[in-house]
DNA sequence: GTGGTCTAGACCACG
DNA sequence: GTGGTCTAGACCACC
């Protein structure tokens, strides 16, 4: 995995474990990586990865298991659904559809667009 | 003017000069605010109006005429354009896609809030 | 039986184990459950019951006899009772004062909120 | 300022502030001492104080004001009222009562020690 | 000057 | 084995 500089390390490994939620990669009740294993695999210091789930708990959407290690929650999905949900409209869409407005980009570009990236990024094996 | 948290306050002092070359307000050789009346009208410190005349004038969108100030470059628009729409294809684009996916929202529902958008912040009211 | 996550589980289990001696559920010279036991029925790891035993034999309120398991010690009721008070005066009380002082409540609320607790609590059938 | 060794210090430290918050001597609006500065003053690591500070600005009674330092925010006083009250009733009162209850303690005892206490230490002057 | 982040390394309690 | 905390030191963007 590489991490772009543009935001902060452990923000992009907590996003990075909120999208293999919503792909359902991580079901609920599921044990995640111990935080030295993932720190290993990542190549970031230990800490880095503590400050990841450090957000992740704090989100509800992993739980501690003292001596054990971290749990995806019951209902982790509904959560990292509701607040990403939440950072996009607020933060993400208003910047977004005044950079269209401005660079006068059309939503039948876009579409064309977004199909190409789908196809792209997340196409299914079988089609 | 209210600034976001998630942006450097420069950046988004740059970004509201593009919008308003964009948008025909500050047309070409027209000259702009000192960095001091800037500076109090949006209550920031010179400093960071600085580096946002900095960062237009690395772009060429404005220019600085010594003793008298700085003023709009011939080709603004064309350059603001340029270099917006760079960015917006590289850095925002992927991760708006990959959200919308993610997120499950369909490029129906965008259009819909777009329009909503377009006429909260760009309706003219004599049309 | 639910554990805090404020405070180790060993020392939640030997507090539990302390109460019910004082309690007199716990009368000296009985047998208390095996370290196997008392994990299952808990549902903790059997070293963790091994950390509390450890506790409350260090203590001199249980005794091991070895083959036989742990048996309570003659005083104790009387060791609990004087160990819980010593925590508890250096410990606790102070830091309760100061919150009762700094949230602004008045002994009056907390001898009902008490009364409450004990009806709740140790409120005994038959009376 | 010493630290007890059975809570964190970063803790400890945001618990210090949300006292002189309840306090007074840390108004509304008010500058709180940087970093660096709280650091070398409680003389620890300045990344204890940033946790500190982390800790009280996600329960939003300090604010950063980007490059000049953290803020108390304007109803800072009612939000560590509000978490305080609330970790005291979920977390700490039923210990208390539960102690009590085993020990033997009167209410009476605990008016008469209070009363000590609070002449202790929160005294005024010209009493 | 300010805070934000990251690394390296260590120690600890806990299960 | 697990996570939690702390230190020391560094680099960075930003105001």
């Amino acid at each position: 995995m590489e991490f772009r500089d543009n935001e902060a390390i452990y923000l992009q490994i907590a996003a990075y474990a909120g999208e293999r939620i919503l792909l359902g990669k991580w079901p609920a009740d599921q044990k995640i990586p111990s935080v030295r294993e993932l720190a290993a695999e990542l190549q970031v210091n230990p800490n880095t990865v503590v400050r990841a789930y450090e957000f992740l708990q704090h989100k509800e959407v992993i739980i501690n298991k003292r001596g054990i290690g971290f749990f995806i929650t019951a209902d982790a999905r509904e959560r990292v659904m509701a607040y990403s949900r939440e950072r996009f409209m607020t933060n993400e869409l208003p910047e977004f559809f005044r950079n269209i407005y401005l660079l006068n980009i059309s939503m039948d570009e876009l579409r064309e667009s977004y199909e190409q990236f789908k196809a792209e990024h997340y196409q299914q094996p079988g089609a």
